[in-house]
DNA sequence: CGAGCGCTTGATTGAGTTCAAAAATCGTGG
DNA sequence: CCACGATTTTTGAACTCAATCAAGCGCTCG
């Protein structure tokens, strides 16, 4: 039997709808949870010191997201989780991998490449955020994540971006008068 | 017999002399190799459109460092890799690891976690970017690499931080004159 | 239908960049 | 081991991009 990804082997585990605004994880919890979307969007970010929020990362349908610093080192999460959009998710908890160490070999490579594929998602990211204007930034995203970018909050995309959702705007007329 | 990194099968392999300011990988390189550093330290950069450089890993001793990308899936190098301190590598190739899916468990589990180990790491960094002020940047990285920090050139340092040597050697006067 | 949230726009501020030049450090050959 | 040229770091001054502060508009959803 071939699987086509990791995550296939929890088709049948029950889905939980989650609300819009509702959290599913704030830091200082200890979980060994992680949330794989089916339908909707789920969002994860930090606050900094004044309080600002900061996005790390969106998933929507067919993502996972979770605090995977917490989940693998069984540290508090820093994390908070929520969703943005009306949900359909699965909780999936780490011994349900059985510990990474009891996988098989397929699906052992195939969690090597889903890593790999993550980090040079995070590669990219960090590559813009050091040399990347906040025009070239916001540009880049719209043409990496064309169908996200109607559906979430200008505000919570320029946090992803690093930008506040002033500049954001201005950016946004900037160009769309270039046109 | 047990090992205790997935690099330790590695340790019979012939190690390489590299001098300070060798390249050992260019932009536009097609290749399968990464280096394990056992001495001496390399390091991996983008140029922007202004030609500017930008620091994307520091590798020191039992580091490894690569164009994951053109690793994995077969594209050319968009990296340099150049070594900032004459350094004894091995170095290694894809095929060596048999494409990862030949790996044993334990070995397979333990990339598992180096991976892992790295997106923290990438995590740790994305944040900082997003939220943390110059001095704030420069403050966590010497105390999170308090060795590196006198090992390289204070213009890496900044290039890695996403700030300009200027700056970097204005928020040092700050530190300094705080204490 | 009104309160609140998200987006826009304007005015001002500020952290960090850029450009320039001096001071310090490094490294290499004699 | 010293000296000299090159590179790195520091310092100064002007500037710039984006942040902050503030106010107004338009939805929507309760």
């Amino acid at each position: 039997m071939k699987r086509s990804t990791v995550y296939d082997q929890f088709k049948s585990f029950p889905s939980r709808s989650i609300k819009k605004g509702e959290y599913l994880l704030r830091p200082g919890d200890l979980t060994k949870n992680f949330f794989y979307v089916e339908k909707g969007c789920l969002r994860s970010y930090v606050t900094d010191s004044k309080g600002k929020e900061h996005v790390y990362q969106f998933a929507p349908e067919d993502w996972v997201i979770s605090d995977e610093e917490a989940l693998m080192e069984n540290k508090p999460a820093i994390l908070y989780i929520d969703a943005i959009e009306d949900s359909e998710i699965k909780v999936l908890s780490n011994p349900d991998l059985n510990e990474w160490t009891n996988l098989d070999k397929d699906a052992a490579s195939q969690m090597i490449q889903q890593l790999q594929k993550k980090i040079n998602t995070f590669r990219r990211r960090i590559i813009q955020l050091l040399s990347a204007s906040a025009e070239q930034r916001y540009s880049t995203f719209i043409k990496t994540y064309p169908n996200l970018a109607q559906r979430i909050p200008q505000k919570m995309i320029a946090s992803y971006l690093g930008i506040t959702p002033e500049s954001l705007s201005r950016v946004r007329k900037e160009l769309s008068e270039k046109k």
